[in-house]
DNA sequence: GAAGTATCTGATCGTTGTCAAGATTGCCTT
DNA sequence: AAGGCAATCTTGACAACGATCAGATACTTC
């Protein structure tokens, strides 16, 4: 059932049309960049009629909410692929920051969707706590020495890692920073001094109990 | 010369459009908020036709970018006041922080127009680094002190105070975040502790100077 | 095979950004 | 003061967009 036989012929059902519109849509997110995604252009990479997504979408809003489900997951999987190649002796946090802007920086267009779409402030949030990105963040951080008892802390520790990778991944395109980057010796060079600056949210190893 | 005597008889030429244009689209940012902003109706809330604008801007982005070129002037001016109104014992870059995000969340839409705009990415630093916000933020952390000799650090700090500022302003809509917000007491409760936080960017040498 | 439902197309409406041509006005020269 | 020039604003138009609806097509079920 996942592999509905789509011949060239282009028959007049699709098969699987709804797949077909996220992953144009995703096709054109990654070739045309910043352009904001026009529900049309989605329809006509897939090849079918303007009005045919909206038997699969309620709205182009709908979409983009597709778009971002997508990308939100390709993010937690990126990020527990960075954890699971990195050394022991490397900084898992630090690890993950990185990968989240690299992420950033790769999926610019996604990424920006990811915040812009409409569920952001309603579904998202439990989807992310369950198994996504921040998950992995509470989870490093009590790997890393934080009680997990003290789940005000926790969070109020996540947000603020999750807050500043995301103030440098939007803000790491600005001309500003580009003598940063260059001094620095590269991308990831920067990224990496900023969030080993951001380590220090981390609360002493042994010290904090509760 | 600045006064343009704007009758209510509406005269064929308008006086000083440009500033009118730029004046309807604030009040419209201000009003419709999320929605993006459409050129038409900004015309329409000025009072002109739909294709008068384009004897002003070349686009619609120049328009946006008038308007962020605004939002940025008065982020610097709101900074400015809130340092001079902090008192002496209060820590002055939690007090810049606090008065950065406050300005992103009452001023949602034109805080996003100043993101998304077209020039952010070329000649808008460099009006930042000259009188603006970023260069509050430097002057802060000289005074607070950071060595001003060493400029590949201090602007890496500043860099990593504004991404963190810019996270916690753009994040702190999102659904996961109230729970923390309520429980600390409100949303300035819940800024001051992640900037307090933020605070330890500022690197240990020499104790508190001031 | 027939009925019924899901899917896709074509046409259409209101809106948008943008442009070209014409109308109107202020300013400058003489 | 009169005439001309350039700036400004309007009207009209175009293509593209999101969205809807009636009708065509194909799959499913009986």
């Amino acid at each position: 059932m996942e592999q509905a036989p789509v011949a060239e012929s282009r028959p007049y059902h699709h098969g699987d049309l709804r797949r077909a519109l996220v992953g144009a849509g995703r096709r054109l997110l990654e070739a045309e960049g910043g352009a904001d995604l026009s529900l049309r252009a989605v329809a006509r990479e897939a090849g079918v009629s303007p009005a045919a997504p909206y038997h699969h979408f309620r709205d182009k809003s709908e979409l983009l909410d597709a778009l971002a489900i997508e990308g939100w997951d390709q993010l937690g999987l990126e990020m527990r692929a960075a954890l699971a190649k990195a050394g022991p002796d490397q900084n898992r946090l630090v690890t993950l920051g990185v990968a989240y802007v690299q992420f950033a920086r790769q999926n610019t267009a996604i990424y920006r969707v990811m915040f812009a779409c409409s569920l952001n402030r309603e579904t998202m949030p439990e989807k992310l706590r369950d198994d996504g990105a921040y998950r992995l963040v509470c989870d490093t951080l009590v790997e890393s020495g934080l009680d997990p008892e003290d789940e005000m802390g926790l969070e109020l520790t996540a947000i603020a890692v999750w807050c500043a990778a995301h103030g440098v991944a939007e803000m790491g395109g600005f001309k500003e920073f580009a003598p940063l980057k260059t001094h620095l010796g590269g991308e990831e060079a920067f990224l990496r001094a900023v969030f080993s600056q951001l380590d220090m949210f981390r609360p002493k190893p042994a010290a904090r109990a509760v």
